[in-house]
DNA sequence: ATCAATAGTGTAGCCACTCTAAATAGATGT
DNA sequence: ACATCTATTTAGAGTGGCTACACTATTGAT
């Protein structure tokens, strides 16, 4: 008993003659006198009978017709399931990031989506160096993730979709003398106490930049990857470090001085892997991450957002 | 997109590797990678990735897959469609009669059968002659149908369950002088003025065998087929005729008194097609039309329905 | 590093299944 | 009685799915 031989008894109780079948599934009514034989084998009642020359259904035969109709209702949402989960507007989309684009973006993210109809956003932190970012995109719907400037780009294997160009400035305690000047250079920076990520994080590379361009070797107190703490031990003077312009929650007691003289800028991308565009849902949040990084670096973003683009803070 | 494929996809999502479920399908795991190519062919995104060496479903295979237990369930319900079908106890069966044994039977079958849980019935009265019986079981799940004693057997085609076996009696008005005999011959009866069925209905064939017996032709002022208005009519003095003992019901001015000489007697049989059987609500069905005719004819009848063997009325 | 074990895929060929074509049988209506 | 319509049977062709086997890739052990 299978698809095909249902379809036929189906259509038979329908159409009312063999002849009709053949017709609507296009094949030789021999083809539809066979395949009612088979099914007939696989049940011990007459499914049909003979009435003058037609052959119609018997109550048993009905029966079957109308199981028959859910076998095919169901082959049929089978075969469009695919693409409604594709084009489901509020299917659940994953969204990894690193703790800076987390705390840039989420917000803004969370209260675009808050609709109902929009995407179900499930969110992860996940802090991890560069090369492991990649390999989120099979955890998740979307990886955000960063790079510095002149870094090897993402692997061909997924899509980045560009978020941010975040310029990465330095972080000084209110009253700093450097905070006089309006824009610093590595020979300024080069000979203070400093706070960074840890080695294999994005923005070491940019430090080194630093310390090769002033011929040194930096003084590192501190290895912190949280930007948030990060700026309370400046604060609290422990040393000045490299903080994201945009992403990185202002802190009163803290002045951010832009970097001269070095590349000091990294890209903020949203990854996926390719086939993952094809949701709907996936890229609505897309879309909405695009519209929250403008927002974020001040290309139109709203008043109450206005903040993230005063540099003197 | 078939079952075959669907199931194949369904299996991967739960057993996690083509070889295992290239073992659950008794098949090898190449039919397996094979059922898979040909399924990701009908849709344009990815259904499996690899994860390792062990392929795993992407979030559209799962969806798929989703659907696919769908599929599975409704083919397994069509699968045991028929069964059920013949199984079902409170299903509808259609029951067709000639107006006597309608009046003598059906109210006992409707009582019989009215808990909840017993076939629903679908009564209908079909007054047809001798060999229009038959034919009627292709309409009705049962059909009840009258012969005489030596009237030719129901065809092969269908199956009869005899109910009763019913004298005929004469039926006089009430103070008609050969009401004061017991028992009455075709001598005693040829000479009256009769009311008979049309011609081609079974208790015809009697009247003639009267008439051949008594070496006369019968006076018959009126054709009625319905022994309701037949009573009637007798009562009022029109003529006397042939009533069946048990499921005439029984009137005042009307008295019977059995006959001897000739064989008067019919045969009421459930006919039904043999695969009809099958069907558990038309089992019960059968079964509760021969209790009712066991009480009908006095066979272990209940004390309420005792005057129908009361032949002195 | 190398090797063995494990997992999945590609290919060739076989087998079974389902279709078509043509002949046959039965029913209907003129 | 005959032409027409309908369904079935049979034989044969074509398709498709399966197995066997070879191959690639990954993993873990030595």
């Amino acid at each position: 008993m299978d698809e095909r031989q249902l379809r036929v008894l189906r259509e038979l109780g329908e159409l009312g003659s063999v002849t009709a079948v053949a017709e609507a599934l296009l094949v030789t009514p021999s083809a539809v006198s066979q395949q009612l034989r088979l099914l007939q084998r696989s049940v011990r009642v007459p499914l049909t009978e003979r009435a003058g020359r037609r052959l119609v259904l018997t109550p048993a035969g009905r029966a079957l017709a109308a199981a028959a109709i859910d076998v095919e209702t169901s082959l049929a949402r089978a075969r469009h399931a695919v693409e409604e989960f594709l084009e489901e507007p509020d299917g659940e989309v994953s969204v990894a990031a690193f703790h800076s684009a987390a705390a840039g973006l989420w917000p803004r993210l969370v209260r675009g989506l808050a609709a109902p109809g929009a995407p179900r956003l499930a969110l992860a932190d996940e802090d991890v160096s560069q090369e492991d970012f990649p390999p989120l995109t099979h955890e998740y719907d979307i990886v955000l993730a960063h790079r510095l400037d002149h870094s090897p780009a993402w692997p061909r294997t997924v899509s980045a979709t560009p978020l941010l160009h975040e310029p990465l400035d330095i972080a000084l305690p209110a009253g700093h003398p450097l905070a006089d000047k309006e824009r610093l250079t590595p020979h300024d920076v080069a000979d203070q106490t400093w706070i960074t990520v840890h080695d294999g994080f994005p923005l070491m590379a940019t430090i080194e930049a630093i310390a090769a361009t002033a011929g040194r070797r930096l003084r590192i107190a501190h290895r912190i990857n949280e930007f948030a703490v990060v700026s309370e031990v400046v604060a609290a003077g422990g040393g000045i470090a490299l903080l994201p312009r945009w992403t990185a929650r202002p802190h009163s007691a803290v002045t951010l001085r832009p970097l001269s003289g070095v590349h000091a800028r990294r890209h903020i991308d949203a990854l996926h892997r390719p086939e993952n565009a094809t949701r709907k849902a996936v890229r609505t949040v897309l879309a909405e991450l695009r519209s929250a990084a403008a927002a974020v670096s001040g290309d139109g973003g709203s008043p109450e957002t206005a903040e993230g683009s005063d540099v003197h803070r």
